[in-house]
DNA sequence: AAACTAACTGTAAACGTTTACAGCATTATT
DNA sequence: AATAATGCTGTAAACGTTTACAGTTAGTTT
């Protein structure tokens, strides 16, 4: 059964295609008569225009590619969605791809969207790789990274500054009475979000006058599994700590009911912070004291800065799409995981 | 800058466009020959075929809708990822729209997928009403309910059984000794999530011999903070309760919390069972006993449905896609919020 | 009344593919 | 030796749009 094309139409109005095709892009050059006609014809045949033909002459897809780890994952769930949503003020469409952070995937993907003739592409929360990079070079079209950065390459990015979150985070504790402040962090690998907050906590505290020691920091996967685990190893290896900074708030929970199993009550004996203010951060008991990354907004404004290096490079023609990181603001949502020495010792 | 085209690799390659397609859809008309010499010119000139004039002349997009109402919440984000797999697994991709149960919303981006080609959609989580029927019955293609049904208009569904799933919670809690057992419902005008759970809960304590109380039900949303006060209303209205079933995991862990901050303990002094279990149901404190939903299964399974029908329709040239509810698996997933009263008492 | 303009309309070419069809070697069959 | 079959190739039409261009009509200006 064949759908309803625009020839359907222009005989069923008794005029040409071309002034179909104007009324339907309401060109100021079909006629109020030639217009009413049309329309009309369009609702009792029930026409819809095909977005592949249109595509292909106008060589506009109103596509774009969302390439990112895991939606299932809240935290990338919820900077997707806050993709989604301005993809769709901008009357465009999205296709999103789960890399599972494997490299395979990616390039697989990275080529489909070319097939599929994406007008750009968000590249979400990944170290960009020398080989990623020439893959989203040869897409010729303009590339935003989200939550993540690649000053070598010169990309544009959205994100927080990790560096002086962490700083507040660690400054946070500190004015709240805590000197004794472990962490539980990412891996070092990671460029992204491992090291640079690994560093955030080493250069405060030294900042702070409080010195560092390698013994405070244990490492896990920003999981919840890690983080219970990992909170066991720390508080073994010093059990004076009456603070952690943890680098995710699933870690964060994690370490919370890690120390509730221990028989250490959060925050009276023990103090924790958390990074990302995903959803879940407000449900835990006690509830997450955290640093807030504004997800939704982080993943809008991605998109937001995508469409307009389209709408550029349409009108200069140019090739090359290079652009500074955006930094967004971060801020401490204050819940109940943190203690005030302070107060308590008045 | 243009991109290469078919042509290009023809001319390069020195052969017609028709061998270049032939190689490329690797038919068995094109020689030894002529495909190493393609083969090389697509390599040379980086070339990838457009899928907008491909799907323009097979009438194949390659590609389905999914119309959920959320992917930021956890419990979509989970069904969504099952179905994002399947579909990459069958070579398709996926256009996700967002709903958030509005109708205007919704009716657009049906719309949307109309002109986009899909070849069939799924349709989550929501009641079928008969202007969404319509819609979807425009649209021409397969369609497949995913954690909804819509028996009236005998579309597909894949989903639990929602009536035994809340019995045997119930008859689990019963098994545990519980005889005054509440509930947090979510709202009975909801016909998919909402009736069909408090039915099972009035009619199997009904079945068990435990009379009926409608001072034991409570209504939320489903959502954390609607559990949190929900919980508060229950005991205030019927202290003696001693185990409660709560239509959501998210709103079970309000629960909780909500009893914490009331001084209760969970489970010493108060059971709770959930529903869905998403995965922050094993974050909570204690871990929360719950039904498995097997989420990304039914995501799964429903594109994989949507698939053989797309593959039937397309033998048959049958344009009526009806089909029976596929119920999937549900089970108890035992963790710590619900006490055992009669081991307690021996 | 001729020439020009304004306001619209239709024809046809393009977009980048797939595929039916016809054609041409080459080999196999009579 | 003529015919048939096989294996491959290229030409051209189609898919459903947009849009440059030429054409038509009616109204305005001279």
């Amino acid at each position: 059964m064949r759908k309803t094309t625009i020839k359907d139409v222009a005989k069923y109005a008794n005029v040409s295609i071309a002034t179909v095709s104007r009324v339907i892009n309401n060109s100021p050059l079909a006629s109020k008569e030639a217009k009413k006609k049309v329309l009309q014809a369009i609702r009792e045949l029930g026409y819809e225009p095909n977005a592949l033909a249109r595509g292909l002459v106008s060589r506009k897809s109103n596509t774009i590619g969302v390439l990112i780890p895991d939606v299932s994952n809240p935290f990338f769930a919820k900077v997707f969605r806050g993709m989604e949503d301005a993809v769709h003020k901008n009357n465009s469409n999205v296709f999103i791809c789960n890399t599972d952070k494997d490299k395979e995937r990616m390039l697989r993907y990275i080529k489909f969207l070319r097939e599929k003739q994406v007008e750009g592409v968000i590249f979400t929360s990944e170290e960009v790789t020398k080989e990623y990079y020439e893959a989203l070079y040869s897409l010729n079209v303009p590339v935003v990274l989200v939550a993540t950065e690649a000053k070598e390459y010169n990309l544009p990015a959205v994100k927080v500054n990790d560096y002086q979150a962490v700083s507040d985070a660690i400054k946070y504790l500190v004015d709240n009475g805590h000197s004794n402040i472990g962490m539980i962090s990412g891996p070092l690998e990671d460029k992204i979000a491992g090291l640079p907050r690994y560093e955030g906590y080493k250069s405060t505290l030294m900042e702070m006058g409080i010195p560092f020691n390698e013994e405070n920091v244990v490492f896990g996967d920003y999981r919840f599994e890690s983080g219970k685990k990992a909170i066991k190893e720390l508080l073994s290896k010093n059990p004076e700590i009456t603070a952690v900074f943890v680098s995710s708030d699933e870690m964060a929970i994690g370490s919370i009911v890690g120390a509730c199993k221990m028989g250490i009550e959060v925050p009276k004996e023990l103090s924790i912070i958390g990074y990302d203010n995903v959803s879940i951060s407000e449900m835990s008991n006690p509830a997450l004291t955290t640093i807030d990354q504004s997800l939704y907004q982080m993943g809008y404004q991605g998109v937001e800065l995508l469409f307009e290096m389209i709408e550029k490079q349409k009108k200069e023609d140019s090739r090359i799409c290079k652009g500074d990181t955006i930094y967004i603001p971060h801020r401490i949502i204050e819940r109940e995981s943190v203690s005030n020495l302070i107060q308590l010792n008045i």
